[in-house]
DNA sequence: GTATCATGTGACTAGATGGTCACATTGCGA
DNA sequence: TCGCAATGTGACCATCTAGTCACATGATAC
C-alpha cells in the first residue's frame, strides 16, 4: 500500500498521479513500464514519487486495486440481480457487465489485459497468485449445478468448458476493443447483442 | 536475414546459437529477452555474435522464420490431406497439427505464443504485419462455404466467429500446455481428443 | 523569530541494455 | 615463411532502469 504521506497530499495532484500511472500501465506491461516517465508526466520529482510509495510494486498493486475495485462493482450488480435465474443468464450479465467496464473504464481495463497476458511474470504471481483459477472455478460450479438440473449435457469436459468459458470472456474483451477501435463505434446495446451470440454459440452450437 | 558469415561457421556452432536463441525467446518476450544473456550462453563473444546478425531484431527474425517453417510441415500436411473433407475434419486437423508441433517443438511454439500475446508490441507488427488476420480469413471462407451447403447455421455472426475459432486454437495450446506441465503426462491420443471436445461444443454446443 | 517537522528535489549509484570498434587470432594460398 | 583476408574479442559507449540520499523549501507551533 501506498505510504501515509500518499493520501495527506492534495486530492488534485494524488488523482494526477494515479491518472498518469494508469495511463503508463495501460501502454506498457508492469515490467516494461517506467517510473522515470511516470514522475516526468506527473511533473513530480524521483524524491516525491517514493515517499509516496514504497517502490513500483507499489504503485501497481495500488493501480490493480482500485481497478479490482471498480469492476468489482460492474461485475457485482450483475451477480446479485441474477443469481438465481440459472446458468446462461447469470453468464450473460458477467460478461456484459465486463464489457461495459471494459468501455467506460477502457485503460483500467487495458492494464487488466497486460497482467493476464503476462501470465507467466514474477508480477503475475505476486498479484494474482492462488485466486489464479478463481473464475474458472466459478464457472465450473455453475456449469456442474446446471447439468444437475438437467440444461447441460453431462457428457461434455467440464475443466476444459470452465477454461474455454474464461478464454472467451477474455477474447471477447479483446474483439469488442479491435472493433472499437477501428470503427468508432459508440458503445450501445448492439454490442452487447455480442454476447448474446456468443452463448447462444455455446450452448447450441453453430452447426444446423 | 542472418549475414553470409553466420552460415559460413561449423555446424555445431551455428546449431548452438539457434538453440540457445530460442531457448531465449521461449522464455523471454523480444523486448525483455538479452543479447548479453545469449551470447553468455553460446559462450562466444559480443563482437562475433554482431558479425553474424545485423542486429537482435534480425535474430529474432530469423528465429521466428525457422519456428514458422516447422510448423507449416505440420499444418501443411493435414490441410493437404482434409481439403476435400469439409469444415469440422479440416479444423480438427489443423488443431491437432498444431497441438502436435507444440508438443514435439515447445520452445518453438511457446516462443510463438509470446509474440501473439504481444500484439500491441513494436515487433509484432513488423514481424506479423499484414499477416495478421490471414488465420481469421482463412476460418471465415471455410465457414461461408459451410454455410452453403447447409452444415452451419446462415445465422451466425461470421466475423465474430471466425475471431472466436481463432482464439480457441490459441487457447486450447495454452490449456493443453498448462496441463502437460502440471501432470507429467505423456503426449497421446488422448490429449488429442480435447480437440474432439472442443469441435463437438463448437457445432453442437453444451446445452442439452 | 526560531525551532521543528513534513514535504519536495534532482544529482547520483549500480546495474542493465543494444550496439561499436580497434585490435588479436586464425586459416589458407602462394 | 610471408601476406592477406576472414573470423574472434571484450572493453567501451550511450542510454535506459529502479532506487537513494543529502539537502532545500514550506508550514506550523511556540
Amino acid at each position: 500500500m501506498p505510504k501515509n504521506t500518499f493520501f495527506n497530499i492534495k486530492e488534485e495532484k494524488r488523482k494526477m498521479i494515479e491518472e498518469e500511472s494508469i495511463n503508463e500501465f495501460s501502454i506498457y506491461s508492469y515490467e516494461n513500464s517506467s517510473i522515470n516517465r511516470i514522475v516526468e508526466n506527473c511533473k513530480i520529482s524521483k524524491g516525491s514519487f517514493y515517499q509516496y510509495f514504497e517502490n513500483k510494486e507499489d504503485l501497481y498493486r495500488y493501480i490493480i486495486s482500485l481497478s479490482v475495485e471498480k469492476k468489482m462493482k460492474y461485475v457485482n450488480a450483475a451477480l446479485i440481480s441474477e443469481i438465481d435465474n440459472g446458468f446462461i443468464k447469470i453468464i450473460k450479465e458477467i460478461f456484459k457487465s465486463g464489457l461495459k467496464f471494459a468501455y467506460e473504464n477502457e485503460k483500467l481495463a487495458s492494464i487488466g489485459v497486460l497482467l493476464m497476458k503476462n501470465n507467466n511474470s514474477e508480477i503475475y504471481r505476486k498479484v494474482i497468485g492462488q485466486n489464479k483459477n478463481m473464475a474458472i472455478d466459478f464457472y465450473k460450479k455453475l456449469i456442474e449445478i446446471e447439468i444437475e438440473n438437467g440444461e447441460i449435457k453431462p457428457d461434455i469436459n467440464v475443466e476444459f468448458t470452465s477454461y474455454l468459458i474464461n478464454s472467451m470472456m477474455i477474447n471477447l474483451s479483446e474483439y469488442f476493443f479491435e472493433i472499437n477501435k477501428n470503427n468508432e463505434k459508440k458503445f450501445s446495446e448492439e454490442m452487447l447483442f455480442l454476447v448474446d451470440d456468443l452463448m447462444d454459440m455455446l450452448i447450441n452450437g453453430i452447426g444446423s
